[in-house]
DNA sequence: GTATGGTCTCCACAGGGGTGGAGAGTCACT
DNA sequence: AGTGACTCTCCACCCCTGTGGAGACCATAC
């Protein structure tokens, strides 16, 4: 009969200094979905589990990794359906290294294009009829 | 003492259909200072020179080799102001080139990184407490 | 009682390059 | 005079991940 339906938990204001996020960071988090809080107290503040700060901690790490918050969000909806979120972050891993490869390659091909501009570069030619820059006889 | 003070020029939707871009595209360029008009017609229709179509390749084409308008506006500053822009947009190239190479360095490390998780990722791992993904171990 | 600090909600802005629509005015043709 | 196409201005919205502030409430210490 003791504690029962008792919520404890921490403040906003805990879970970002023990987490090294700012608050309005969490808010965010929290109104996006990806962080939610276990309830409110009486004073209608916010309460976090201390599972909030593991939380982050996946957030942080798969944001370095470059998903997006929507990205992440749907690993943690695996999770929280009682599933392990491995298969789904492979998954966005592997797209992720797609798109960085698709990324360097564009990169990679405007590097070259540059290049070779400069490689002929006049630094003083004549000016031309109709055009702006001669060097690029646009 | 004939066509003293008559301005001639397209309107918006001609400059529009010749250089195949959007209206609203051109206004904004105009509302920026990267496309002036040589002024209104009598019923308040912004008016265009035929330079304006040569003025729109070269911004096309700077936009390509990936610079922003702020800096496309920079070279036509100082082609505006009568001098030859090479030597600018050849700094701006170069800075361009810097930049790509910082961010292909950077995608080749999360490249990297990302393969390096892959690598050893198991499908199908035993749940571990107090981390939502084993494989990341986060 | 009051000062201080934490928290709440709601709204706006940032960057960069536009895009969409409303409502009104203009132009050319019939 | 009317019709349709074109243009005007002004405002809002898109992407994404937050950040800043105003005004009001809550909680704790003195």
């Amino acid at each position: 009969m003791a504690a029962v339906g008792i919520k404890t938990g921490m403040k906003i204001g805990v879970l970002a200094g023990r987490s090294g996020l700012p608050v309005k960071t969490l808010r965010y988090y929290e109104d996006l979905g990806l962080l939610p809080a276990i309830g409110r107290s009486e004073g209608g503040y916010r309460l976090f589990a201390e599972e909030s700060l593991r939380r982050l901690e996946f957030i942080r790490r798969l944001k370095t990794l470059g998903l997006s918050l929507e990205e992440i969000q749907g690993c943690l909806t695996v999770h929280d359906a009682g599933d392990l979120p491995c298969t789904d972050i492979q998954i966005q891993l592997e797209r992720q290294i797609g798109r960085i490869d698709a990324q360097i390659e564009e990169l990679g091909q405007l590097r070259q294009e540059l290049q070779g501009l400069l490689a002929g570069w006049q630094s003083d030619p004549a000016k031309e009829r109709d055009v702006i820059c001669p060097n690029l006889r646009v």
